[in-house]
DNA sequence: TTTTGAGTTGTTCGA
DNA sequence: GTCGAACAACTCAAA
């Protein structure tokens, strides 16, 4: 028996500043990689189609980067707790290795593995390879969890220095044996969509895998970090990162976001001010936060953090919500943004707090129907910051959103997408319009919408809700609740 | 223990 | 057009 070590990829899909992959290597030895697409719905929460697609890349690209040092990367599907010891009676390997994972379904998975391998006398050792703090090192002074961001952030960064990243190992020592009568091929795992293939336009925009998040955080540092705290907030600018995606799978490393983008600022490299840093380096702690209240509360996404939200009285309406899915309510930075989200797998993060605050706001309709709209097709849909942002946009999560604070869809429109690119480019039927109407069609006379093209209730829809009526049934219905709490 | 200040991202109304 | 206040209280975190 030659000793060997095993390497048990999850959500961090990466070679570089990899501290599972890089303790293998360190100990010369020869390495299994593996990965588990788990199906077996005992742990978590099934994939959306999106993110299906999304691993399906990211697994060919990382198999090819181990191939090209001399690995190589096996494949599995099921329930880890029954294969990872399966691979263990197979191959024999002296040591198992991973990155931990902070949903208790999967913890409780993992510390399982853990104690059986253990007791067969396998050395099993974990490493953080997600987050700048793991959750359980953080509380407050009084001794519980932080529930308010910014004390929880000041904590976080106080006496803690965000490790360097570490470079890639360039060659990987195979074991002599590496075969499983367990392991499947990539097409087995039909993470890819078959009949209509709707992910043409998703490829298209995004280059998934380890090599295309460090090229998207170049291209950030470069065109889009300079002037961040401000231009953040149009989505008709190429001002954010796009890195959610490669953050959710770990093809990028927290460390090297971190470290990349300050030391782009202190060497001058881009013209971007402590402030873009500042605020950009906040947006990651939003990541953090939003583990540390999934650590917490592991049912986040099914129950209200704010148990007084329970009683609200969610509308059932599913031609509205068809109407919202698809980008057909006619308020045009609303249809945009959902789109936009079927179209590329993503939205603009303020354009997500418009389309959040109008489905449960304007519309009524639960926050999880949303959530779940959202994890089917977002590309970085992640088991934290996803429902941690549809709870604070609904007000019933930690540190929310006050009830009182409903988005005016054509304010924010005006003052966002100020010249109506985003919404011509994504809602084309109303490209024709002028910049004065193009976030209110409604409101335009007959002559304009005629000279645009657009026949209102057919060739683009009325509002399916009126701003004003919608938004006082909400105050009332919000009302209502605090006063039977 | 009690107190105090603070808390991502907004809108509307009336002066 | 601009500006400040109201919108609701409440809970958290730390002194």
């Amino acid at each position: 028996m030659s000793d060997s070590i095993l390497v048990w990829f999850r959500n961090d899909l990466r070679l570089l500043d990899n501290p599972a992959v890089l303790d293998a290597h360190r100990s010369g030895q020869p390495i299994h990689f593996v990965y588990i697409f788990d199906d077996s719905g005992k742990h978590a929460r099934p994939l959306g189609g999106a993110q299906k697609w999304w691993l399906h890349q990211s697994l060919t690209r990382l198999s090819e980067d181990i191939s090209k040092r001399g690995g190589r990367l096996v494949l599995f599907r099921g329930d880890p707790e029954k294969i990872v010891p399966h691979l263990v009676s197979e191959w024999r390997p002296s040591k198992v290795v991973w990155n931990r994972r902070y949903h208790a379904a999967d913890i409780a998975c993992d510390t399982a593995i853990k104690a059986q391998l253990e007791a067969q006398g396998i050395a099993v050792k974990t490493f953080n390879g997600t987050l700048i703090r793991e959750p359980w090192t953080l509380v407050s002074k009084s001794g519980g969890a932080f529930k308010v961001f910014t004390p929880f952030w000041r904590a976080a960064r106080e006496n803690h220095d965000v490790p360097s990243p570490q470079a890639a190992p360039d060659a990987f020592a195979s074991p002599p044996n590496s075969s499983s009568n367990l392991s499947v091929s990539l097409a087995d795992l039909a993470l890819e969509p078959k009949k209509p293939n709707w992910a043409e336009s998703i490829a298209e925009a995004w280059v998934p895998g380890e090599a295309g998040a460090l090229a998207a955080l170049e291209t950030f540092i470069d065109h889009g970090f300079a002037g961040y705290a401000e231009n953040r907030n149009r989505p008709d600018m190429p001002s954010t990162s796009r890195l959610s995606p490669y953050l959710r799978f770990g093809e990028i490393s927290i460390n090297r976001v971190w470290h990349t983008s300050e030391m782009a600022v202190q060497s001058g490299r881009t013209k971007a001010s402590s402030e873009d840093l500042r605020v950009f380096q906040s947006e990651l702690g939003w990541r953090e936060f939003s583990y540390y209240l999934l650590y917490h509360q592991p049912d986040i996404s099914k129950i209200n953090v704010q148990r007084r939200f329970d009683e609200f009285p969610w509308q059932n309406d599913p031609a509205m919500y068809k109407a919202w899915c698809r980008g057909q309510t006619g308020y045009p930075i609303v249809d945009a943004g959902m789109r936009e989200l079927w179209q590329t797998g993503f939205m603009h993060n303020r354009v997500r707090m418009i389309v959040a605050s109008f489905l449960i706001k304007h519309l009524r309709i639960d926050w999880r129907q949303g959530e779940n709209w959202f994890w089917d097709t977002l590309l970085d849909a992640d088991p934290a910051s996803n429902p941690a942002s549809w709870q604070w946009v609904a007000g019933s999560g930690a540190d929310a959103a006050p009830f009182f604070r409903i988005f005016n869809p054509m304010l924010q429109g005006e003052k966002f997408d100020p010249k109506g690119d985003y919404v011509r480019h994504y809602v084309p039927e109303l490209a024709r319009l002028s910049n004065k109407y193009i976030q209110a069609p409604w409101t335009a006379g007959p002559l304009e919408l005629t000279a645009a093209g657009i026949k209102l209730g057919t060739t683009y829809p009325r509002p399916i809700v009126d701003h004003d009526a919608a938004r006082n049934s909400a105050l009332a219905a919000f009302k209502a609740l605090t006063v039977y709490t």
